[in-house]
Formats: C-alpha cells, structure tokens, sequence
RNA sequence: CGGGGUGUAGUUCAUCGGUAGAACGCUCGCUUUGGGAGCGAGAAGUAGCAAGUCCAAUUCUUGUCACCCCGACCA
C-alpha cells in the first residue's frame, strides 16, 4: 500500500474529550473516526489490524475443533421470551419491527439464536460435543458508551456457544476454551489474568474474565498477591473473622432510641462497635419479592450475590413506604419478628443472611419500629434465615480463603467463558439431544466471547510511548513501513519503488510512504504514531542498503535487501 | 436513568446583542529538505435544530436533539 493513496491521514489534533491512550492515538493514526457514540468506522488501517485478530482467533477455535457458523442479525423476539430475558436485559436490547409488526432483537448475544438452530437438528449423543461459533455485529444499547473503542454500543464479537451431553464433558471443553483463549492473548503478546466473575443476565452458574491488568479498564477485581486467586468484585469470597463469639449470650432488651438511620448513628448511641450492630438491607426483586439482606455490621451487601441468592434477575432498593408497608422502619429495620410482621401484613419476604453473623454475639440492631432498637439479638435463638450464606461485598485487605491478602486491581474484559449448564436447554422447548437409550436430554452448554475491537483498543493502551503505537507483529497493519526519503532523486525513487515491489513479491505486507512533498521529520513522525514494527528507510544516507529499525528499538542497522527478507522471514 | 458540561470552518478552539476569527489540515506558488519547515496567495461556516424576547440573536430565554464528563447500569 502507497501511503499517499491511503485512505485516513495522520492528525495532529485529539478528538474533545478522548481521555484513553487507546482512543487519541487510534484516531491520530488514522485507525478509526467516530460515528455517534458507541459507533466507530474502522478506517483501511484499523480493519487491518481487526481481521489479523479474526484469523489468530478463528485459526485456535478451529484448532480446538469449533466449527463456524454465522447467524442472523436480528432475532425473533419470542425467543427471548422463551427464556425470559427481554425483562432481564431489556434495559440494553434494541428492539425493532418489520413491516408485517414482526419484533426482533438485534442480537447482543445469540445463546437463544444457537439454542433455535440445534434444535432443528434431531442430535444424538453420538454429535456431541459440538462447539459453534461466530464472528459478528453485536448491538447493545448501553447506557453509556465510553473510552472509545473500550465500550461500544455496536462491536464485532467472537461468541461460541457448546452443547455437550453431561456436566463432565462440559467441564473438559470449559477446559480447552480457557486454554483456547490463553493461547490466543499470548499469541497478541496480552498478559491477561483469568478472573473468577458474576454471569450476568448471561445466566448460570460460574464464568471466567480474562482481563488485562490496567488503569483504562472498568473491572474491578480482588487478587491475591501470589496471583493464585483472582476474582472479580461480585463474587470475590474471602473469610469472616471471629469477633466476641466466646461471650455468653444475653437476655435481648428493647431500648428506646433516639438516634439517625445510619450505622454511624447506631455505634454512637450504644457506644458499641461497628461489627456487633446488625445491617439490614431491604431490597425488591422483579417479581416485586422484598428481599431482605441481613449481615455484619463492619461489612457491605454485595446486591449481586443477594440476587443470586434470592434467584432474582434484578435488584432495587425498597422505597421507605414498602418498608412501613411490610411493618418495619427505615433505619430500624430487624430480622427478628420481621417475618411475622411480613405476613400479617400480607407482604412476600425472603430473608437472606450472610455467614458472618455467626462470628458476633450479643448484636444490636433496629426492632422495627422508630427510634426503638434491639440489644444482645442472637442467631438462631431471636431469628432465623430463609437463606443462609455469602452476601458480602469482599473489599482489599480482607483475607482470602487461602488466608493471605486480597488487593484490589483493574483491568479490561477482553474475553470470558461462560458454563451456563441447563440454563437456556431448560427453558427452551426441546433443547434436546437422544442419549444412547434413546431418551431425550437436555444440553449442558457454555459460551464463550471476546470483543474484538476492545482487544485492538487494549493492545494500544499497553503498547505505546509517546510517539505513537507499538504494534505486535502478529497483529500489526503491516510488517514494514518503508520510508522513501529524497524521492526527488530519480535513482533514489526508483529503488524504492522497486524494494517496495520485491518486498510484496516475498508476501511481506508494507506501507510505502511515497510522499515526495513531505519532509523527512514528519515521516518518521508518521511511522512512529502508526506503529508498523519495522521502518526501513531509503534515501541519500543509506546509500545501497537499508536503513532498519524496529518500532520498539533505538538501535538501526544497514543491510541489503536480501538480508532484509531474510531477517523478517 | 440521575447530576454537571459542551454544540461556531474538515479538526482543535477563540469571539460577540449589530450575521464571525485563529491554529492545524486542504489547494496553488516560491524557498527549504534526516525528527511534525518558512513565506505568500486561496477555498472553506444558514454558528446543532426549533420557538421566544429585541429595532437587531451565533450571542439572552425556553424547548429539543447530539456529544462529553461523574454516578447508576453493564460479558
């Protein structure tokens, strides 16, 4: 390619607004302009770069014995009433009507779309397993697009989707698509981390992020220092320690109390610690359910595993009238007689507690009613649980399981691999597949994704300087930028076309920067800020050679054509 | 979805109650020529859109749309 006809120049300025590396420096170099927000073209540059991620992806799913396939962009909407996601992620579907008022999803994910297709085929187990997948538009109407490349509301995205026939061949190929994966972000040179997470409206029961470490990226997560334990925010486990559990338990007294609704409040009326007051949170779910989440008074409601365990999609704060109207008082919220006062007022309540409130004796907490509270309220003896186990919100400096040190990180999610079990082939009509007595089964399935254009975005946010981008050959635009300086000089310009040309013909991909107008600074300046591996110069100085450089070298070295070839061989 | 902000040339921005200006970029010319050259000339804007106030609105007011930032949300 002749840089003089490419398509997309270099600029100077940044677009208003741009705060990520990733974003000024794409537009810079010419790899992308915007279209609305969320929405990108992908100039002659950028796709380059994009495709070359396709093939390292397609070429390691095809080795791992996916089969591709491509589906259509919009989906019926009963589909996704069959699995009751239009209410669960609503909120970022696009939905649209054809002319016959026939509604569609653009798709932003496809397990439905896959689930459709199977089941068309009648399967046995003698097909399984089966792994599919696809590279294509995704749409998702976030509330917020942001970072350029690094939150679209319109991406290409690698999704697969496995059916197998039982829990432990889906765990072999869980197995192979996290290797998949790892050997795909080392082939981009991406150091990424695998990050236990929370699927989502995704739906079952356990996914992995891979994220790589950085400041630019919105995932928080907890690891612990040896790296051995890595997981994000919403389901990061780590120990309760003990407090006064050895204390005798006491006779549990209402007292008056004129105090605020806050924690703080509580602790400076009694005088007692944070740890031994009793939180509780009041929550709704969709099915409009009140949730009640009970814990420690020191620690924090992680409202994803309440959801979880509540087995609710969604989550909202309750109002303080559907606290008054349940029989209880915000800021005075106990779980002790609350389900009485539930049920006599004819409200549904689920009461979920976190393990920790077995580590205090003796608590404090609210007695359902207004400025009265609760002295030496103890488990089991005052109160029960519906449901009992983690609700808490795991923060850095908290132990692990392991007992060492959580610390707090950030990264971008470029991929993640989901088991999604008996989620979607239960709630699809005949997801099934005939076992070897010729019953029907349902499928146990996974899938798995990465962002494409977000993994181009992060490879610019860790390879760079201040020049410009530093491109991994694997993924670059092109091997060679070739750089032909004093071009006015006839011998000069036509040995550089002629490199240009032999070059193409060893099948090396190269930019000609063939500019004759252009001074040498801003073509060196260029080929900085575009980031293409190795710069090969011509011009006076080099005389019969080469003038070589890599992008991420000060060093340059004199060689002839063949040697040349030779060395990108 | 809540809070804040911004919409003026291709881009980044300035200006102003009397219908606009710079830099970069673009075109042309001369000089220059190894780390984003200099000089000169030129093309380029219905000031997001709509309504209102005013003799007069790009400027003030309201609405609307778009975009940005913080938060909520979010594979």
């Amino acid at each position: 390619m002749k840089y003089s006809k490419l398509f997309g120049k270099t600029i100077k300025d940044t677009p208003t607004g741009a705060t990520l590396v990733s974003h000024k420096l794409l537009y810079q170099a010419g790899f992308i302009r915007e279209s609305t927000a969320g929405r990108y073209y992908l100039l002659p540059l950028g796709i380059r770069v994009h495709r070359k991620l396709e093939a390292i992806i397609k070429e390691e799913m095809d080795k791992a014995g996916a089969q591709q396939l491509i589906t259509p962009v919009l989906h019926p909407l009963e589909l996704w009433k069959e699995t009751n996601r239009t209410t669960a992620a609503g909120f970022e579907l696009m939905v649209i009507k054809d002319r016959n008022q026939g509604q569609f999803v653009l798709g932003g994910t496809a397990e439905e779309m896959l689930v459709d297709l199977i089941r068309k085929f009648q399967l046995s187990y003698k097909d399984l397993p089966l792994n599919l997948y696809q590279f294509s538009t995704k749409f998702r109407d976030e509330a917020r697009a942001r970072g350029g490349l690094l939150r679209l509301r319109e991406f290409m995205m690698k999704d697969a989707y496995s059916f197998d026939a039982t829990e432990a061949d889906f765990k072999k190929e869980y197995k192979s698509m996290e290797q998949t994966y790892s050997r795909i972000f080392d082939r981009l040179d991406l150091k990424t981390l695998i990050v236990e997470s929370d699927n989502g409206y995704i739906g079952g029961e356990y996914c992995h992020e891979f994220i790589v470490e950085s400041d630019a990226g919105e995932s928080k997560f907890l690891m612990t220092d040896d790296g051995k334990y890595s997981a994000h925010e919403d389901v990061a486990k780590f120990m309760r320690d003990n407090k006064n559990i050895d204390e005798e338990e006491k006779e549990m007294i209402s007292v008056e109390a004129i105090r605020g609704t806050t924690m703080e409040d509580g602790v400076k009326l009694h005088g007692l610690p944070m740890w031994q007051q009793i939180k509780d949170l009041m929550m709704v779910d969709d099915q409009g359910r009140m949730i009640l989440g009970v814990i420690r008074g020191d620690y924090d409601v992680n409202e994803v595993k309440l959801a979880h365990l509540a087995k609710a999609y969604t989550l909202r704060h309750a109002t303080a009238e559907e606290i008054q109207k349940l029989g209880s008082e915000p800021g005075f919220i106990s779980p002790v007689g609350i389900k009485q006062k539930a049920k006599a007022n004819g409200v549904e309540l689920l009461v979920i507690g976190d393990s920790s409130l077995r580590t205090i004796k003796n608590a404090y907490t609210g007695d359902n009613a207004k400025h009265k509270d609760l002295m030496n309220v103890n488990i089991d003896r005052d109160y029960s649980l519906d449901v009992e186990g983690d609700i808490a919100l795991a923060k850095a400096g908290y132990s692990s399981l392991d007992g060492l040190a959580l610390i707090e990180k950030k990264g971008i999610e470029v991929g993640n691999i989901f088991q999604l079990g008996y989620h979607y082939s239960s709630r699809m009509k005949d997801a099934t597949f005939a076992d070897e007595k010729g019953e029907k089964k349902p499928y146990y399935m996974g899938c798995y994704g990465i962002g494409i254009a977000r993994t181009l975005a992060t490879l610019v946010e860790i390879f760079n300087d201040d020049k410009g981008i530093i491109w991994p050959e694997a993924v670059a635009p092109f091997k060679v930028h070739l750089l032909g300086l004093d071009l006015e000089d006839k011998a000069i310009a036509s040995s550089a076309q002629k490199t240009y040309e032999l070059l193409q013909v060893e099948g090396i991909e190269v930019l000609f920067d063939d500019r004759e107008e252009v001074r040498a600074g801003a073509k060196f300046a260029d080929a900085d800020l575009i980031g293409i591996p190795y710069r090969v110069v011509i011009s006076k100085r080099s005389g019969e050679k080469l003038e070589v450089k890599r992008r991420d070298s000060s060093d340059t070295a004199f060689m002839t054509l063949p040697e040349l070839i030779n060395k990108l061989r």
